[in-house]
DNA sequence: CGTAGCCTTGACCGCCCTCAAATTATGTGG
DNA sequence: CCACATAATTTGAGGGCGGTCAAGGCTACG
């Protein structure tokens, strides 16, 4: 089954070990399949239970009643939405699906079981969210500072680097499974710059999405031109004593490295 | 001490007993004071500890070596920052104050001895975790939906309501320590900009801000340009027996309560 | 083979940015 | 209390990125 890729995903970002992975297995319900454009979960309610993705891609929105859709995130496999009820929250944003997608269900008293066994599982989950706000504070600089070419880039690199996480990709290519409608929504642009974007990415050989299928031509230059930095992604990895910064110093060497990598600034998009 | 306002506040959103606040602040150390535009966090770096304001304002932001700095997040009375290290992450932004700021600290061995013996402020603090997500994705509209007129009129009531939870407004007005600069940067616009917003919400008679003092002067109008739904600030009643949803009905009832229910509740902005 | 949705491209417009300068707080020493 | 220096706010003129409206081409799927 594969609901233990996801959780096995799940965990080696979490650090969870075998006998937790399986108590949260236990806790799950079995997976069920949800058809596109589904929503999951919808804002101002109580969610009965929390869906961790086992495959797909589903989007959070915030509701704009008179505007267009913004969407706030995206969901991968892997990843969990809902969590909210575990704390006796109402939903501040709803929780469509992309494509068809096979989730499961974790109900709060199957949670409120898990984590009073399983403290190291409460962790997890709070590591989960912790990485989602950084992902959410990325997106503020993509809509508020990047350029459009750059929140692009951006947006790749970090779908590229999830869905790697996630076992989702081959060789430099991974699957989108949604429209360019659905990225504009992430970006905050109209569908029409967003295709006019695409085709800037693709002309200067960065990275061309076509039929739902990503295809990255230029790793580095296109982590240049969105000055991609994988740190906020916690990755496994990322707090294991491989970065070993604990005070001010290391982070002048981490930021200079990042400046260096910055030589061409405003100038990485070349024709 | 004023530091039991901060954690009396705290306690009011997340529903501490008493004991579970005494608890709390014996885990704090000693209030210091900390000087404006001083860095309290920084990215990329392990935080030693994490901090809980007590009096004054400070400011989340996400490097942008070359661009302007973007604000992710303001910190209030009775906000934490640094909650990262209790889950060994590096921090992904900087925190700087904005005001002068009196914050005790947090050692991750004192959470940790804390949230084994009450549970429940582990729960408080992953509940203000969940509400700063919201505020986040909310930010995330007013740079990307939302007209400059419409974001700062969001803000305004955010901040507003913020405040008055933490106690720190009197009648219709709240100090707002810092520069329109400062705004400009959580907004993702020009400090120009800005200035220019700011006397359109003055001329049209909503709000002024002067010498660091807002003034709401019209809360119905202001809210209404924002088009601000204070339920995902989610404060205290928000997660009450009195809105007992838990399917997609419900959510239509929710919003036709909410509306009704901003009435006279929401209504501390009279002038 | 037809239809519907998605993608692509063109022309024009407005919000916000940039650069620049004037005016007004804020704070400091005399 | 005043003179001065510095920072913050305010206003003007002009330009560009991305929005809007509209039409045509492509793809998927029945």
């Amino acid at each position: 089954m594969t609901v233990q890729l996801a959780i096995a995903r799940l965990a080696r970002n979490a650090q969870l070990s075998s006998s937790e992975q399986s108590a949260l297995l236990d806790a799950c319900t079995s997976p069920k399949r949800y058809e596109a454009r589904r929503e999951l979960l919808r804002e101002g309610t109580r969610a009965p239970a929390a869906f961790l993705l086992i495959s797909g891609v589903a989007a959070r929105f915030v509701g704009n009643p008179d505007g267009r859709a913004q969407c706030v995130g995206y969901l991968l496999r892997g990843d969990l939405c809902g969590k909210r009820t575990f704390l006796s929250l109402p939903m501040d944003h709803s929780v469509r699906t992309l494509s068809t997608v096979d989730a499961v269900s974790i109900t709060r008293d199957a949670y409120d079981r898990l984590s009073g066994t399983f403290p190291n599982i409460a962790r997890a989950f709070q590591r989960l969210s912790a990485v989602e706000a950084a992902v959410s504070r990325q997106w503020l600089l993509n809509v508020g500072q990047r350029s459009s070419l750059a929140a692009l880039a951006h947006l790749f690199c970090e779908l590229f680097s999830r869905l790697e996480a996630a076992g989702e990709t081959v060789q430099n290519t991974c699957r989108l499974p949604f429209t360019q409608a659905d990225l504009a929504d992430a970006l905050a642009i109209t569908p029409v710059h967003l295709n006019r974007t695409l085709m800037k990415l693709r002309k200067s050989g960065l990275a061309v999405l076509r039929h739902g299928q990503l295809s990255i031509l230029d790793a580095e230059g296109l982590r240049t031109t969105a000055r991609f930095d994988p740190l906020y992604l916690s990755g496994p990895g990322a707090q294991l004593p491989q970065l070993t910064l604990t005070a001010s110093p290391g982070a002048e060497e981490r930021r200079a490295i990042s400046l260096r990598r910055e030589d061409p600034p405003r100038r990485p998009l070349i024709v």
